[in-house]
DNA sequence: CAAAATTAGTTTGCATGCAAAGTATATGTG
DNA sequence: CACATATACTTTGCATGCAAACTAATTTTG
């Protein structure tokens, strides 16, 4: 067995590790501004998009934990930013909406893409390209 | 401003985020089976290919929080993986080194990329590649 | 050389990520 | 219709990630 396998520098998961953490901790500043976290912010561009959904499909599509899927919520009710109903016919189901609060955030937001986009000089839109198909391929196997 | 710079589907960052928490899971059965947690894991990497170093150097290579890392060695202490001793000359410096129990593991974990490989059927040798060199140059822009 | 700045680690407080257990509600089966 | 399952969430316990404050020791400066 060869042990270079075993050598961090050819982890592609570590550097997975280092590039997500990375770039989570250069959004940071900019979510401060709007007084959001990371994950928080991650839940607010699919209410954005959508506008209303169940607790079940913003776990779908953000892919953040349930457990911690409560708490966010949680927090982001008592910044007023969504409500939460539970459904009529099934008690089980509760719907997330967005606040007129909510709603308005998206227009700060706007701005952080482009701004993230910029902290990246050494990434050319090609290799931004290719890194999502190469991520997309990582992911179907998840 | 185009608002579908907002999409969740168009974020590198979320991709990333998937993916990192994703390919993490995938090893979490095979640590299991050697009683490491994802970073433990990684920080024995770093001492099987380095065998001696000092917490700050440890820092650098795995690009674990400080925090985080005192509470980890506590832990490997605990499973006499490795050791700490202060240094001599400079008392604020730690160096961290193996135990036989800390080398002799590296044989039981030598076929764990292997394994991991064999889970990511979808990304070829060459996919492997090119991300690597993608990621790299997000990691030279942090 | 003494004060200021720097370095190496630790501690603390908060926000997840994750697995597993728990709750409430619905649905499927016999 | 009663019971076993399944579904949608919540809760709990543990392990980080992260920023900031803190301690101890060393180095730099005036």
């Amino acid at each position: 067995m060869n042990d270079s396998q075993l050598k961090l520098e050819n982890q592609l998961c570590h550097r997975l590790y280092m590039a997500a953490n990375g770039i989570v901790r250069s959004y940071r500043p900019l979510l401060e501004a709007i007084d959001l976290t990371y994950p928080q912010y991650v839940v607010m561009m699919a209410m954005w998009e959508h506008d209303k959904l169940t607790i079940a499909s913003l776990l779908e599509k953000t892919a953040i934990d349930g457990g911690a899927m409560t708490l966010i919520l949680k927090k982001m009710l008592g910044k007023s930013l969504l409500d939460i109903v539970r459904d009529e016919h099934d008690k089980r189901k509760k719907w997330v909406t967005l606040t007129q609060q909510g709603r308005q955030l998206k227009s700060q937001a706007l701005q952080i893409p482009e701004q993230i986009r910029c902290g990246f000089p050494n990434v050319s839109t090609e290799d931004l390209q290719q890194l999502t198909q190469l991520l997309d391929k990582v992911l179907v196997d998840l």
